[in-house]
RNA sequence: GCGAGCUUAGCUCAGCGGUAGAGCAAGGCUUUUACACAGCUUAGGUCGGGGGUUCGAUCCCCUCAGCUCGCACCA
């Protein structure tokens, strides 16, 4: 099979995944083989009918390297996919869209209510289906190795089953009830939110002072201040002025002796009249304000709590519809910013307004439309939280469940452990509909796992259902057992829950991880998962979040439209350490799409010499170099078989590759992939390509059995990296393996695929494991030594601007016979990769002539003399002898510094002071060299 | 306010107790039988400031500063 000129993704990528999904390959198991383990992870399921952005990008590659490295190591993987309905987000789709189709009765744009309930559902069903296959395609453009005969949506028959359950259960067991409560209300989607979905944002505002007349119970007699004999006026201070109108009390401090003459006396409520217990609390900061507090129970969290514990009254006079209630009486229909506006004028002509100064607090928004959010009372579903809170706090802090990073652990404990009561109803119409009934005649709530007809407890026909729909975070808590069939008893449940990892961004730990291990404990008898890996956020390359408003937002399905999905993938993988955040620039795709180029270009390399296709430098053809045939019994076995009679260059890349694949290991095991990713990169370009590849091209060039030891190396060592490299850039790799004509056809999966024939395709093939019969220490020295040797070489010219075309002789004076030996050996490469005619011996404080260049070597000992004359201007070489004088001595000065100090041999440990001791000698030996050679140059 | 994290070459990031590394960008030399999406080479950093522990600190501890992210907010 012969490659492309160049690494063009565009080319292979669908049609390998095509391949992929043809021949299930990525279909899981419900029957493992004996022995066999498993390992599941669920998707956290995108938005149905969203578009896939980086932080989708991030997850997918992450969550496919870990999937598609197990699978290497044999486990039984299962990588499940699946959509959310995502509640509010489709729904507003759905209602923009409808609005600009036309106009209804009133001539307003069409609304939801225009088309009601089943038609709205109908339109959004369709719009579901419409866009479904958007975001899927794209996690399929990933690459990822999901099992898409699993594939499930929250709304689905099976997980809605899951949901009634749930609801059903916790209804029984007294954790879920319908109740009014202070909720966050958002006006503009008429709907109830949760905490999470407020964000509290900063707003310049004004703090409102505003005076109350300190009453007995009577609300006319003046309360005296003991200090001066007149009336005693209050001064509060508050950001909300309209929210008075529901003031039902006013607090202090109990210890706070400014008010110490107030206790048990009234507040007359400015504007309204209304007489108010003062009440006191140690929850009143006395610093802030004027220290005194207005209670508005109705319209404020805290106000809330302070009201129930000392049993105030609620009055309620923000209405759901935006406007002041009847219970505001003169402002009842005024919207909240014309009643704030009112108030303030009215308070300020009745001489009310103490002052107004300028006040930056927070004010919550809704999370989905940037719109304040109002606390308000309203009668929804919660769930009773800390029951089941409880149970989540242990599994986490005995380490059933761990978090990586770990740092995460203690934002998830404090968080679940002043948790409040979840808000679960939403007044939307796309989602589960609560199941809950209500009998027009008998008045009683019925909670059902079927849809009813009647009413259980009188038979009347006169029911209706519960308006209301689920928190689509409800059904996402279901998500790692609703999906594996729960409550039904599959053998999916068993054989794949709990799952292995939890991958996902932390901005999600409180919406969706701690509910899922809430619910997993609760209903499925385990914890959902083992790990919960937290994936860095993707920012831009100036740190900040992208957004469709900044306009920083960085396509991924346009860079792999551009580079291909694993250049992707690869440098996502490379930024994913932890505790970081991602800051994304093109510029490191562009680099890794180079290194996919480079692996094409090595691979095509190979092809090339394994055809037999060489000739030497006069074009003649190279003996015995036809097509090489695999060796008998594999690569691997010959050349363990052969190894100790290896050429250096070849027992050392073999060696080097080791110490790769165990980084490589332990960095997909310890949540490290970037430790991976680094490995494969500095071992594939900086060693394999940069000078294994240099090193075969002489043997190539000389054919015999130089040649095919060098092949069969250089063929194993890629076909390692590709395996190495699959769970990171599975296209590629495995569109240059499937190029090789050796073995692949013959190779067999790791498992049996459920009876199904062997397939060629690199997922099914081990993942490659160190192999100490290929560590060879002593090849790694001599290897680190001639490349040494060789970028002396390469330095002296590079530095005198030298043109690979002018070559030169090395005059090498050898200092012992370790030396003679060595350069006996590796003269020919050096030769080649120095691009030197000759080598020649030469004696004991000889010259070659009157101005030469001298190259000191420490290891081996020797000292390399190049004759400048025609070759190099004196001046430069000077200018470079007395650079490397000036480096030598820093380094010499520095170590000495050390041996010099008493403390550092007292203490230092002794293999480090010897080290030392040997830097020291080698400086001093290249410096003197260079000293010479200076001083001969003149 | 509480908690977490970050601050290393112009840029993006590794390293985390023994003389600072990579990629990109910059300069020079090269179309040498894979690759100009390349090769060779050069330049660039008192590793945010200060203090401490240690024979030795970019790395551990304390502290300050700046940035970021959670959580809680004070009405």
């Amino acid at each position: 099979m012969s490659l492309e000129k160049s690494y063009e993704p565009k080319g292979f990528e669908q049609k390998r995944y095509d391949f992929w999904m043809q021949n299930g390959c990525f279909e899981a198991s419900d029957n493992p083989v004996a022995g066999q383990k498993t390992y599941t992870i669920v998707i956290p399921p995108p938005n149905v009918t969203g578009v896939l952005h980086m932080g989708h990008a991030v997850m997918l590659t992450l969550e496919d390297i870990l999937i598609r490295w197990r699978r290497m190591h044999g486990d039984n993987t299962l990588w499940l996919p699946g959509t959310d309905h995502a509640g509010i987000a489709t729904q507003t789709q759905v209602e923009k869209q409808i609005a600009k189709e036309g106009k209804g009765p009133t001539g307003k744009p069409l609304t939801r209510h225009d088309l009601g309930r089943e038609k709205f559902l109908e339109r959004t069903w369709k719009w579901k289906e419409d866009h479904h296959g958007g975001i899927t395609g794209q996690m399929k453009r990933m690459g990822c190795a999901l099992d898409w005969k699993r594939e499930r949506f929250t709304l689905d028959d099976g997980l809605s089953k899951a949901v009634r359950e749930v609801f059903v259960t916790l209804y029984e067991q007294g954790l879920i009830y319908r109740g009014d409560r202070i909720i966050n209300w958002c006006v503009r989607s008429q709907s109830a939110l949760s905490d999470l979905e407020v964000i509290p944002t900063e707003r310049k505002g004004n703090l409102w002072h505003i005076r109350y007349a300190i009453v007995e119970k009577d609300g006319k007699t003046p309360v005296k201040d003991p200090s001066n004999g007149q009336p005693t006026v209050l001064t509060i201070a508050t950001t909300r002025p309209e929210t008075l109108l529901g003031d039902t009390a006013v607090a202090v401090h109990p210890e706070d002796e400014r008010y110490a003459h107030i206790h048990g006396k009234f507040a007359k409520l400015p504007l309204v009249g209304r007489v108010l217990p003062v009440i006191t609390d140690a929850y009143v900061d006395r610093e802030f304000g004027t220290g005194a507090l207005k209670v508005t129970p109705a319209h404020d969290f805290n106000d809330y709590d302070l009201g129930q514990k000392h049993k105030l009254e609620i009055i309620q006079v923000m209405g759901l519809d935006g406007k002041i209630t009847s219970a505001g009486g003169a402002y009842a229909g005024l919207k909240f910013a014309e009643a704030r506006e009112k108030v303030v004028a009215d308070l300020d002509a009745a001489g009310l307004l103490a002052k107004v100064e300028p006040h930056t607090h927070k004010v919550g928004l809704s999370e989905r439309y940037g719109e304040v959010v109002e606390p308000v009372i309203s009668k929804q579903w919660f769930v009773k939280i800390e029951p089941l809170a409880k149970p989540a706090i242990d599994v986490v802090r005995s380490g059933k469940i761990e978090f990586a990073p770990k740092s995460w652990e203690k934002t998830y404990f404090e968080w679940m452990e002043n948790i409040r009561d979840w808000c679960i109803s939403r007044q939307l119409w796309w989602g589960h509909q609560i199941p809950a009934w209500y009998c027009a005649d008998c008045g009683e709530t019925s909670v059902s796992r079927t849809d009813l007809k009647k009413c259980p407890s009188c038979n009347s026909t006169r029911i209706q259902q519960d308006e209301d729909v689920l928190d689509t975070w409800f059904s996402s808590a279901l998500w790692p057992f609703s999906t594996l069939g729960w409550p039904e008893k599959t053998k999916a449940m068993e054989t794949f829950y709990p799952t292995a990892v939890l991958e996902t961004g932390f901005d999600i730990i409180f919406f969706w991880v701690a509910r899922m291990i809430m619910m997993g404990l609760h209903f499925a008898g385990d914890v959902p998962f083992k790990k919960v890996y937290m994936h860095p956020m993707v920012r831009d390359e100036k740190g900040e979040k992208m957004s469709k408003s900044k306009g920083n937002v960085i396509d991924p399905l346009l860079l792999i439209d551009q580079h291909g999905a694993d250049p992707l993938r690869f440098t996502l993988a490379s930024m994913s350490g932890q505790g970081r955040d991602i800051k994304l620039s093109v510029d490191r795709v562009e680099g890794y799409r180079a290194f996919a180029n480079k692996l094409w270009n090595a691979t095509k390399f190979l092809h090339l010499q394994l055809s037999g296709g060489g000739a030497d430098e006069g074009g003649n053809t190279v003996p015995n170099a036809g097509p090489l045939a695999e060796p008998k019994g594999g690569a691997e076995a010959w050349l363990k078989a052969n190894f100790k009679s290896l050429a250096p260059a070849n027992r050392w890349i073999l060696s080097r590759l080791q110490s790769t694949i165990q980084k490589v290991e332990n960095g997909f095991a310890n949540w490290e992939i970037n430790e991976s990713t680094n490995a494969l990169y500095e071992f594939a370009w900086l060693e394999f390509c940069d000078w294994s590849i240099e090193f075969a091209k002489l043997p190539f060039r000389r054919g015999g059995k130089e040649r095919e030891e060098s092949l069969i190396t250089i063929h194993y060592v890629l076909e390692t990296l590709f395996k190495l490299l699959h769970p990171i850039m599975p296209f590629v790799t495995e569109e240059l393996w499937d190029s090789l004509p050796w073995k692949k056809a013959a190779n067999t999966p790791v498992r049996a695929r459920d009876g199904k024939p062997a397939l060629a395709t690199l997922q099914f093939h081990a993942f490659p494991k160190p192999d100490l019969a290929f560590k060879d220490e002593a090849a790694e020295v001599e290897m680190s030594r001639l490349k040494s040797v060789i970028e002396a070489v390469r330095n002296f010219r590079g530095e005198n601007n030298l043109s690979p075309k002018k070559e030169f002789v090395l005059h090498v004076h050898m200092k012992d016979a370790g030396a003679k030996t060595f350069f006996a050996a590796h003269a020919n490469d050096i030769l080649t990769l120095a691009r030197v005619t000759k080598i020649e011996e030469l004696g004991a404080g000889k010259s070659v002539s009157k101005f030469e260049a001298v190259i000191p070597l420490a290891n081996p000992a020797a000292e390399i003399r190049i004759d400048l004359d025609g070759l190099v201007d004196v001046e430069e070489e000077r200018k470079r002898v007395r650079k490397e004088i000036e480096k030598a001595k820093v380094d010499l000065a520095h170590v000495e510094g050390k041996l010099s100090k008493e403390s550092f041999v007292a203490k230092a440990p002794k293999e480090l002071i010897e080290k030392t001791r040997a830097e020291a000698e080698a400086f001093r030996a290249k410096l003197a060299g260079f000293e010479a050679a200076l001083k001969k140059l003149g």
